[in-house]
DNA sequence: TTTGCACTGTTATAAATTTAACAACCATAA
DNA sequence: TTATGGTTGTTAAATTTATAACAGTGCAAA
Protein backbone atom coordinates (compact mmCIF):
# COMPACT_ATOMS: atom_id res chain seq x y z
CA UNK A 1 0.00 0.00 0.00
CA UNK A 2 2.76 2.29 0.53
CA UNK A 3 4.19 4.33 -2.76
CA UNK A 4 7.18 3.06 -5.26
CA UNK A 5 10.12 2.89 -3.73
CA UNK A 6 11.56 2.11 -7.48
CA UNK A 7 10.65 4.14 -10.57
CA UNK A 8 11.22 1.44 -13.03
CA UNK A 9 8.15 2.34 -14.06
CA UNK A 10 7.64 5.50 -14.76
CA UNK A 11 6.60 6.80 -18.93
CA UNK A 12 9.51 6.65 -20.79
CA UNK A 13 8.03 10.46 -21.86
CA UNK A 14 7.76 11.26 -18.10
CA UNK A 15 11.73 10.38 -17.96
CA UNK A 16 12.49 12.51 -20.53
CA UNK A 17 9.91 15.50 -19.47
CA UNK A 18 11.94 15.17 -15.98
CA UNK A 19 15.09 15.87 -17.54
CA UNK A 20 13.49 19.01 -18.92
CA UNK A 21 12.08 19.99 -16.07
CA UNK A 22 15.34 20.01 -13.98
CA UNK A 23 16.97 22.22 -16.55
CA UNK A 24 14.76 24.46 -16.71
CA UNK A 25 14.35 24.59 -12.95
CA UNK A 26 18.55 25.19 -12.95
CA UNK A 27 17.97 28.02 -15.03
CA UNK A 28 14.79 29.35 -12.47
CA UNK A 29 17.28 29.23 -9.61
CA UNK A 30 20.07 30.43 -10.49
CA UNK A 31 17.96 34.03 -11.74
CA UNK A 32 16.85 33.31 -7.84
CA UNK A 33 13.66 31.84 -7.77
CA UNK A 34 12.85 29.76 -5.01
CA UNK A 35 8.93 28.35 -5.94
CA UNK A 36 7.61 27.86 -9.32
CA UNK A 37 4.24 26.83 -9.89
CA UNK A 38 2.76 23.79 -12.40
CA UNK A 39 1.44 26.24 -14.85
CA UNK A 40 4.99 28.25 -15.10
CA UNK A 41 7.05 25.30 -15.64
CA UNK A 42 4.55 24.10 -18.43
CA UNK A 43 4.63 27.35 -20.31
CA UNK A 44 8.33 26.79 -20.60
CA UNK A 45 7.81 23.39 -21.91
CA UNK A 46 5.07 24.04 -24.63
CA UNK A 47 2.99 21.51 -22.67
CA UNK A 48 -0.12 21.84 -20.19
CA UNK A 49 0.17 22.21 -16.26
CA UNK A 50 -2.06 19.29 -15.55
CA UNK A 51 0.77 17.19 -17.27
CA UNK A 52 3.34 18.98 -15.01
CA UNK A 53 0.96 17.75 -12.34
CA UNK A 54 0.43 14.27 -13.20
CA UNK A 55 4.57 13.44 -14.27
CA UNK A 56 5.37 15.41 -10.23
CA UNK A 57 2.04 13.39 -8.80
CA UNK A 58 3.93 9.89 -9.98
CA UNK A 59 7.24 10.50 -8.73
CA UNK A 60 5.71 11.35 -5.42
CA UNK A 61 6.26 15.21 -5.05
CA UNK A 62 4.08 17.60 -3.34
CA UNK A 63 4.20 21.05 -3.81
CA UNK A 64 2.30 23.66 -1.50
CA UNK A 65 -0.91 24.84 -2.15
CA UNK A 66 -0.61 28.34 -3.88
CA UNK A 67 3.30 28.33 -3.61
CA UNK A 68 3.91 26.11 -5.99
CA UNK A 69 6.94 24.14 -5.96
CA UNK A 70 9.87 24.58 -3.88
CA UNK A 71 12.37 24.48 -6.98
CA UNK A 72 16.07 23.07 -5.06
CA UNK A 73 13.94 20.85 -3.78
CA UNK A 74 12.73 19.01 -6.98
CA UNK A 75 15.57 19.67 -8.92
CA UNK A 76 17.27 17.24 -5.91
CA UNK A 77 14.48 14.90 -6.22
CA UNK A 78 14.69 14.48 -10.14
CA UNK A 79 18.41 13.93 -9.78
CA UNK A 80 17.73 11.04 -6.90
CA UNK A 81 15.74 9.35 -9.81
CA UNK A 82 17.46 10.27 -13.03
CA UNK A 83 21.21 10.32 -11.90
CA UNK A 84 23.22 7.26 -10.78
CA UNK A 85 24.35 7.82 -7.59
CA UNK A 86 28.13 6.79 -8.32
CA UNK A 87 27.84 8.97 -11.89
CA UNK A 88 28.10 7.12 -15.21
CA UNK A 89 30.82 7.68 -17.69
CA UNK A 90 30.23 7.87 -21.42
CA UNK A 91 32.63 7.99 -24.57
CA UNK A 92 31.65 9.32 -28.12
CA UNK A 93 32.71 7.52 -31.01
CA UNK A 94 33.49 9.57 -34.20
CA UNK A 95 35.65 13.09 -32.99
CA UNK A 96 33.92 14.68 -36.61
CA UNK A 97 31.94 18.03 -36.32
CA UNK A 98 29.22 16.01 -34.49
CA UNK A 99 30.91 14.32 -31.40
CA UNK A 100 32.58 17.39 -31.31
CA UNK A 101 29.50 19.54 -30.75
CA UNK A 102 28.11 16.84 -28.37
CA UNK A 103 30.81 16.96 -26.15
CA UNK A 104 30.92 20.89 -26.06
CA UNK A 105 26.99 20.64 -24.86
CA UNK A 106 28.18 18.56 -21.95
CA UNK A 107 31.39 19.62 -20.93
CA UNK A 108 31.02 20.54 -17.26
CA UNK A 109 27.17 20.90 -16.95
CA UNK A 110 26.16 17.20 -15.84
CA UNK A 111 28.40 16.01 -13.01
CA UNK A 112 26.83 12.58 -12.77
CA UNK A 113 27.38 12.03 -16.51
CA UNK A 114 31.05 12.55 -17.75
CA UNK A 115 32.03 11.96 -21.54
CA UNK A 116 35.82 10.84 -20.43
CA UNK A 117 36.99 9.80 -23.79
CA UNK A 118 36.64 9.94 -27.51
CA UNK A 119 37.40 7.51 -30.12
CA UNK A 120 38.51 8.09 -34.00
CA UNK A 121 40.09 6.68 -36.63
CA UNK A 122 41.99 10.10 -37.71
CA UNK A 123 45.90 10.08 -36.95
CA UNK A 124 45.72 13.91 -36.95
CA UNK A 125 42.78 14.21 -33.59
CA UNK A 126 44.16 10.83 -31.66
CA UNK A 127 46.31 11.85 -29.18
CA UNK A 128 44.91 15.30 -29.08
CA UNK A 129 42.20 16.69 -26.76
CA UNK A 130 39.10 18.69 -27.50
CA UNK A 131 37.21 20.54 -24.53
CA UNK A 132 39.42 18.45 -22.36
CA UNK A 133 37.97 15.39 -23.84
CA UNK A 134 41.08 13.07 -25.05
CA UNK A 135 40.79 11.54 -28.19
CA UNK A 136 41.90 7.66 -28.56
CA UNK A 137 42.42 5.43 -31.20
CA UNK A 138 39.31 3.10 -32.16
CA UNK A 139 41.66 0.49 -31.77
CA UNK A 140 42.12 1.48 -27.87
CA UNK A 141 38.62 1.28 -27.81
CA UNK A 142 37.72 -2.43 -25.94
CA UNK A 143 40.65 -1.57 -23.62
CA UNK A 144 39.47 2.12 -22.78
CA UNK A 145 35.83 0.79 -22.07
CA UNK A 146 36.82 -1.38 -19.48
CA UNK A 147 39.72 0.69 -17.92
CA UNK A 148 37.50 3.68 -17.76
CA UNK A 149 34.21 1.59 -17.18
CA UNK A 150 32.78 3.49 -19.45
CA UNK A 151 28.55 2.04 -19.41
CA UNK A 152 27.24 4.67 -22.30
CA UNK A 153 28.67 5.55 -26.08
CA UNK A 154 27.26 7.88 -28.30
CA UNK A 155 27.82 7.37 -32.08
CA UNK A 156 28.84 10.13 -34.49
CA UNK A 157 30.47 7.90 -37.24
CA UNK A 158 29.87 8.13 -40.91
CA UNK A 159 27.14 6.06 -41.73
CA UNK A 160 29.14 3.28 -43.59
CA UNK A 161 30.68 2.93 -39.96
CA UNK A 162 27.81 2.54 -38.32
CA UNK A 163 27.52 -0.80 -37.88
CA UNK A 164 31.25 -1.51 -37.30
CA UNK A 165 31.83 0.72 -34.26
CA UNK A 166 27.76 -1.00 -32.94
CA UNK A 167 29.57 -4.44 -32.96
CA UNK A 168 32.53 -3.17 -31.30
CA UNK A 169 30.83 -1.46 -28.65
CA UNK A 170 28.62 -3.87 -27.87
CA UNK A 171 31.74 -6.60 -27.53
CA UNK A 172 33.75 -4.38 -24.99
CA UNK A 173 30.61 -4.85 -22.73
CA UNK A 174 29.00 -1.40 -23.29
CA UNK A 175 25.22 -0.96 -21.31
CA UNK A 176 23.20 1.60 -23.91
CA UNK A 177 23.80 3.20 -26.64
CA UNK A 178 22.77 6.82 -28.36
CA UNK A 179 23.43 6.29 -31.83
CA UNK A 180 23.10 9.74 -34.12
CA UNK A 181 23.62 8.06 -37.55
CA UNK A 182 21.00 7.64 -39.61
CA UNK A 183 22.14 3.38 -40.16
CA UNK A 184 19.24 1.65 -37.32
CA UNK A 185 21.64 -0.86 -35.56
CA UNK A 186 21.23 -3.98 -33.82
CA UNK A 187 22.10 -4.66 -30.25
CA UNK A 188 21.29 -7.32 -28.04
CA UNK A 189 18.61 -6.90 -25.43
CA UNK A 190 20.68 -6.36 -22.50
CA UNK A 191 21.87 -3.32 -23.96
CA UNK A 192 19.69 0.26 -24.45
CA UNK A 193 19.27 1.25 -27.69
CA UNK A 194 17.76 5.34 -28.55
CA UNK A 195 18.59 6.40 -31.90
CA UNK A 196 18.17 10.15 -33.37
CA UNK A 197 18.23 10.61 -37.10
CA UNK A 198 18.12 14.60 -37.91
CA UNK A 199 17.63 13.82 -41.11
CA UNK A 200 14.15 12.45 -40.25
CA UNK A 201 13.32 15.50 -38.26
CA UNK A 202 14.05 17.82 -41.03
CA UNK A 203 12.20 16.23 -43.35
CA UNK A 204 9.21 15.89 -40.57
CA UNK A 205 9.47 20.05 -40.31
CA UNK A 206 9.57 20.03 -44.00
CA UNK A 207 6.23 17.83 -44.18
CA UNK A 208 4.50 20.22 -41.96
CA UNK A 209 5.44 23.52 -43.63
CA UNK A 210 4.46 22.37 -47.10
CA UNK A 211 0.80 20.73 -45.57
CA UNK A 212 0.27 24.43 -44.15
CA UNK A 213 0.62 25.61 -47.50
CA UNK A 214 -2.11 23.51 -48.75
CA UNK B 1 -16.12 6.71 -50.68
CA UNK B 2 -12.88 7.49 -52.49
CA UNK B 3 -9.60 7.25 -50.91
CA UNK B 4 -7.97 9.98 -49.31
CA UNK B 5 -6.35 12.57 -51.57
CA UNK B 6 -4.30 14.40 -49.07
CA UNK B 7 -2.19 13.49 -46.32
CA UNK B 8 -2.97 15.89 -43.09
CA UNK B 9 -4.32 13.32 -41.09
CA UNK B 10 -1.23 11.17 -40.83
CA UNK B 11 0.18 9.91 -37.77
CA UNK B 12 2.76 12.22 -37.08
CA UNK B 13 4.91 8.89 -35.84
CA UNK B 14 3.73 7.74 -39.32
CA UNK B 15 5.35 10.53 -41.34
CA UNK B 16 8.64 9.70 -39.52
CA UNK B 17 8.73 6.07 -39.85
CA UNK B 18 8.09 6.94 -43.73
CA UNK B 19 11.19 9.56 -43.92
CA UNK B 20 13.02 6.38 -42.37
CA UNK B 21 11.30 3.43 -44.65
CA UNK B 22 12.85 5.87 -47.64
CA UNK B 23 16.11 5.89 -46.70
CA UNK B 24 16.45 1.90 -46.04
CA UNK B 25 14.66 1.51 -49.36
CA UNK B 26 17.34 3.75 -51.39
CA UNK B 27 20.17 1.78 -49.48
CA UNK B 28 18.21 -1.64 -50.83
CA UNK B 29 17.80 0.48 -54.59
CA UNK B 30 21.52 0.92 -54.65
CA UNK B 31 22.28 -2.56 -54.02
CA UNK B 32 20.25 -3.83 -56.81
CA UNK B 33 17.39 -4.94 -55.13
CA UNK B 34 13.79 -4.29 -56.64
CA UNK B 35 11.19 -5.52 -54.24
CA UNK B 36 11.13 -5.88 -50.54
CA UNK B 37 9.04 -7.66 -47.96
CA UNK B 38 7.55 -5.24 -45.07
CA UNK B 39 9.22 -7.82 -42.34
CA UNK B 40 12.52 -6.88 -44.24
CA UNK B 41 11.47 -3.16 -43.70
CA UNK B 42 10.64 -4.02 -40.20
CA UNK B 43 14.11 -5.55 -39.25
CA UNK B 44 15.80 -3.02 -40.38
CA UNK B 45 14.01 -0.31 -38.50
CA UNK B 46 13.56 -2.80 -35.04
CA UNK B 47 9.32 -2.53 -35.30
CA UNK B 48 7.23 -4.99 -36.29
CA UNK B 49 5.50 -5.55 -40.12
CA UNK B 50 2.41 -5.14 -39.18
CA UNK B 51 3.70 -1.65 -38.20
CA UNK B 52 5.09 -1.13 -41.38
CA UNK B 53 2.00 -2.90 -43.48
CA UNK B 54 -0.31 -0.60 -41.29
CA UNK B 55 1.96 2.68 -42.45
CA UNK B 56 1.88 1.24 -45.89
CA UNK B 57 -2.29 1.01 -45.90
CA UNK B 58 -2.28 4.39 -44.61
CA UNK B 59 -0.47 5.91 -47.55
CA UNK B 60 -2.51 3.95 -49.92
CA UNK B 61 -0.04 1.74 -51.62
CA UNK B 62 -0.19 -1.84 -51.95
CA UNK B 63 2.56 -4.23 -52.61
CA UNK B 64 2.38 -7.66 -54.79
CA UNK B 65 1.17 -10.50 -52.84
CA UNK B 66 4.54 -13.09 -52.06
CA UNK B 67 6.59 -10.83 -53.79
CA UNK B 68 6.82 -7.77 -51.67
CA UNK B 69 6.72 -4.20 -52.55
CA UNK B 70 8.41 -3.05 -55.48
CA UNK B 71 11.18 -0.34 -54.05
CA UNK B 72 11.60 1.90 -57.11
CA UNK B 73 7.36 2.70 -56.75
CA UNK B 74 7.13 2.84 -52.69
CA UNK B 75 10.43 5.38 -52.70
CA UNK B 76 8.55 7.77 -55.41
CA UNK B 77 5.04 7.64 -53.61
CA UNK B 78 7.09 8.31 -50.03
CA UNK B 79 8.29 10.90 -51.88
CA UNK B 80 5.24 12.27 -53.01
CA UNK B 81 3.97 12.46 -49.98
CA UNK B 82 6.40 14.11 -47.17
CA UNK B 83 8.67 16.21 -50.05
CA UNK B 84 7.37 19.50 -51.55
CA UNK B 85 6.92 19.51 -55.23
CA UNK B 86 8.93 22.80 -55.81
CA UNK B 87 11.71 22.03 -52.66
CA UNK B 88 11.81 23.70 -49.64
CA UNK B 89 15.01 25.95 -48.53
CA UNK B 90 16.99 25.50 -45.72
CA UNK B 91 19.02 27.95 -43.47
CA UNK B 92 20.91 26.98 -40.52
CA UNK B 93 21.71 29.53 -38.11
CA UNK B 94 24.52 28.88 -35.70
CA UNK B 95 27.82 27.29 -38.11
CA UNK B 96 29.72 25.74 -34.91
CA UNK B 97 30.11 22.39 -35.24
CA UNK B 98 26.83 21.31 -34.77
CA UNK B 99 25.74 23.06 -38.06
CA UNK B 100 28.67 22.11 -39.91
CA UNK B 101 27.43 18.67 -38.79
CA UNK B 102 24.26 19.13 -40.18
CA UNK B 103 25.43 20.58 -43.31
CA UNK B 104 27.97 17.40 -43.85
CA UNK B 105 24.92 15.23 -43.02
CA UNK B 106 22.54 16.84 -45.75
CA UNK B 107 24.53 18.33 -48.64
CA UNK B 108 24.04 16.19 -51.58
CA UNK B 109 21.29 13.86 -49.94
CA UNK B 110 17.80 15.67 -50.25
CA UNK B 111 17.37 17.12 -53.45
CA UNK B 112 13.84 18.50 -52.57
CA UNK B 113 15.36 19.68 -49.00
CA UNK B 114 18.69 22.51 -49.07
CA UNK B 115 20.36 23.99 -46.70
CA UNK B 116 20.98 27.28 -48.87
CA UNK B 117 22.04 29.60 -46.05
CA UNK B 118 24.36 29.35 -43.26
CA UNK B 119 24.27 32.38 -40.43
CA UNK B 120 26.79 33.02 -38.21
CA UNK B 121 28.42 36.36 -36.03
CA UNK B 122 31.62 35.19 -36.13
CA UNK B 123 33.89 37.43 -38.63
CA UNK B 124 36.25 34.66 -39.37
CA UNK B 125 32.95 32.55 -40.55
CA UNK B 126 31.40 34.95 -42.48
CA UNK B 127 31.93 34.83 -46.09
CA UNK B 128 33.45 31.06 -45.88
CA UNK B 129 31.59 28.04 -47.63
CA UNK B 130 31.25 24.96 -45.73
CA UNK B 131 30.78 22.09 -47.71
CA UNK B 132 29.57 24.45 -50.35
CA UNK B 133 27.32 26.39 -48.00
CA UNK B 134 27.83 30.28 -47.90
CA UNK B 135 27.87 31.78 -44.29
CA UNK B 136 26.20 35.21 -43.76
CA UNK B 137 26.57 37.61 -41.03
CA UNK B 138 22.98 37.23 -38.95
CA UNK B 139 22.21 40.83 -39.69
CA UNK B 140 21.84 39.87 -43.47
CA UNK B 141 19.26 37.31 -42.00
CA UNK B 142 16.15 38.61 -42.83
CA UNK B 143 17.18 39.88 -46.32
CA UNK B 144 18.72 36.42 -47.58
CA UNK B 145 15.43 34.30 -46.15
CA UNK B 146 13.31 36.79 -48.33
CA UNK B 147 15.56 36.51 -51.07
CA UNK B 148 16.54 32.55 -51.25
CA UNK B 149 12.84 31.70 -50.19
CA UNK B 150 13.93 30.22 -47.47
CA UNK B 151 10.71 28.46 -45.78
CA UNK B 152 12.41 25.73 -42.91
CA UNK B 153 14.99 27.01 -40.14
CA UNK B 154 17.38 24.96 -37.58
CA UNK B 155 18.93 26.74 -34.72
CA UNK B 156 22.26 25.42 -33.83
CA UNK B 157 23.31 28.47 -31.90
CA UNK B 158 24.67 28.72 -28.11
CA UNK B 159 21.71 28.02 -25.93
CA UNK B 160 22.04 31.84 -25.02
CA UNK B 161 21.31 33.16 -27.82
CA UNK B 162 18.40 30.94 -28.42
CA UNK B 163 16.04 33.09 -28.36
CA UNK B 164 16.49 35.90 -30.05
CA UNK B 165 17.48 33.88 -32.89
CA UNK B 166 13.77 32.27 -32.68
CA UNK B 167 12.68 35.91 -33.12
CA UNK B 168 14.75 37.09 -35.77
CA UNK B 169 13.32 33.80 -37.85
CA UNK B 170 10.39 34.54 -37.31
CA UNK B 171 10.37 38.24 -37.84
CA UNK B 172 11.72 37.24 -41.32
CA UNK B 173 8.65 34.83 -41.98
CA UNK B 174 10.17 31.35 -41.52
CA UNK B 175 7.53 28.79 -41.44
CA UNK B 176 9.26 25.74 -39.66
CA UNK B 177 11.72 25.76 -36.94
CA UNK B 178 13.79 22.80 -35.62
CA UNK B 179 15.51 24.11 -32.73
CA UNK B 180 18.50 21.76 -31.54
CA UNK B 181 19.79 24.19 -28.09
CA UNK B 182 18.82 22.78 -24.67
CA UNK B 183 16.32 26.19 -24.54
CA UNK B 184 13.07 26.17 -25.49
CA UNK B 185 11.76 28.39 -27.65
CA UNK B 186 7.83 29.75 -28.71
CA UNK B 187 6.75 30.66 -32.04
CA UNK B 188 3.64 31.64 -33.05
CA UNK B 189 0.99 28.90 -34.23
CA UNK B 190 1.68 29.37 -37.75
CA UNK B 191 4.82 28.64 -37.38
CA UNK B 192 5.86 24.59 -37.46
CA UNK B 193 8.30 23.81 -34.36
CA UNK B 194 10.03 20.86 -33.13
CA UNK B 195 12.44 20.63 -30.54
CA UNK B 196 15.18 18.26 -29.87
CA UNK B 197 17.48 18.32 -26.95
CA UNK B 198 20.25 15.76 -27.04
CA UNK B 199 21.23 16.32 -23.11
CA UNK B 200 17.91 15.02 -22.69
CA UNK B 201 18.68 12.18 -24.72
CA UNK B 202 21.62 11.39 -23.10
CA UNK B 203 20.31 11.26 -20.05
CA UNK B 204 17.31 9.12 -20.82
CA UNK B 205 19.68 6.30 -21.60
CA UNK B 206 21.97 6.84 -18.99
CA UNK B 207 18.66 6.50 -16.68
CA UNK B 208 17.48 3.12 -18.53
CA UNK B 209 21.14 2.30 -17.96
CA UNK B 210 21.32 2.88 -14.27
CA UNK B 211 17.76 1.10 -13.70
CA UNK B 212 18.86 -1.79 -16.03
CA UNK B 213 21.64 -2.44 -12.85
CA UNK B 214 19.06 -2.37 -10.11
C1' DT C 1 -6.11 -30.57 -58.91
C1' DT C 2 -5.66 -29.82 -54.18
C1' DT C 3 -3.25 -28.58 -50.04
C1' DG C 4 -0.21 -25.94 -47.50
C1' DC C 5 2.34 -21.94 -47.00
C1' DA C 6 3.96 -17.26 -46.94
C1' DC C 7 2.60 -13.11 -47.69
C1' DT C 8 -0.66 -8.80 -47.82
C1' DG C 9 -4.42 -5.76 -46.19
C1' DT C 10 -7.70 -4.65 -42.78
C1' DT C 11 -10.34 -4.63 -38.72
C1' DA C 12 -10.40 -5.25 -33.78
C1' DT C 13 -8.10 -4.86 -29.47
C1' DA C 14 -4.76 -3.26 -26.27
C1' DA C 15 -1.38 -0.20 -24.46
C1' DA C 16 0.62 4.26 -23.83
C1' DT C 17 -0.01 8.99 -23.43
C1' DT C 18 -2.48 13.22 -22.98
C1' DT C 19 -6.27 15.93 -21.59
C1' DA C 20 -10.33 16.90 -18.98
C1' DA C 21 -12.88 17.14 -14.79
C1' DC C 22 -13.17 18.05 -10.26
C1' DA C 23 -12.56 17.71 -5.13
C1' DA C 24 -9.64 19.67 -1.62
C1' DC C 25 -7.25 23.40 0.22
C1' DC C 26 -6.22 27.86 2.04
C1' DA C 27 -4.82 32.84 1.50
C1' DT C 28 -7.19 36.91 0.89
C1' DA C 29 -10.78 40.23 0.71
C1' DA C 30 -15.41 41.52 1.55
C1' DT D 1 -17.18 35.03 9.21
C1' DT D 2 -18.06 33.90 4.73
C1' DA D 3 -17.28 33.95 -0.01
C1' DT D 4 -13.84 34.14 -3.92
C1' DG D 5 -10.10 32.72 -6.58
C1' DG D 6 -6.10 30.30 -7.62
C1' DT D 7 -3.58 26.22 -7.10
C1' DT D 8 -2.60 21.28 -6.10
C1' DG D 9 -3.44 16.21 -6.52
C1' DT D 10 -6.09 12.58 -8.43
C1' DT D 11 -9.36 10.01 -10.94
C1' DA D 12 -11.84 9.55 -15.31
C1' DA D 13 -12.14 10.07 -20.22
C1' DA D 14 -10.24 10.80 -24.71
C1' DT D 15 -6.79 10.42 -27.96
C1' DT D 16 -2.94 8.52 -30.12
C1' DT D 17 -0.18 4.74 -31.14
C1' DA D 18 1.03 -0.11 -31.43
C1' DT D 19 -0.23 -4.93 -31.49
C1' DA D 20 -2.95 -8.82 -32.42
C1' DA D 21 -6.07 -11.44 -35.07
C1' DC D 22 -7.49 -13.04 -39.15
C1' DA D 23 -9.50 -13.23 -43.88
C1' DG D 24 -7.87 -13.21 -48.57
C1' DT D 25 -4.68 -14.48 -52.14
C1' DG D 26 -1.95 -16.99 -55.24
C1' DC D 27 2.45 -19.63 -55.78
C1' DA D 28 4.54 -24.16 -55.22
C1' DA D 29 4.66 -28.82 -54.32
C1' DA D 30 2.33 -33.09 -54.16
Amino acid sequence: MTKQLTFKNLPHKTIERLSQYRRALLLCLSNGKTHIFSHEIAKIQHITSVQVRRDLMLIGYSGTLRKGYNIEELINLIGNIIDSEEGINVAIVGMGNLGRALINYFTGKRHKLEIVAGFDTNPDKIGNRFSGVECYSITELNKIIKQKDIKVGIITVPADQTTETAKTLVKAGIKGILNYTPKPIDVPDDVYLEEYDMITTLEKVAFYVKMSDE
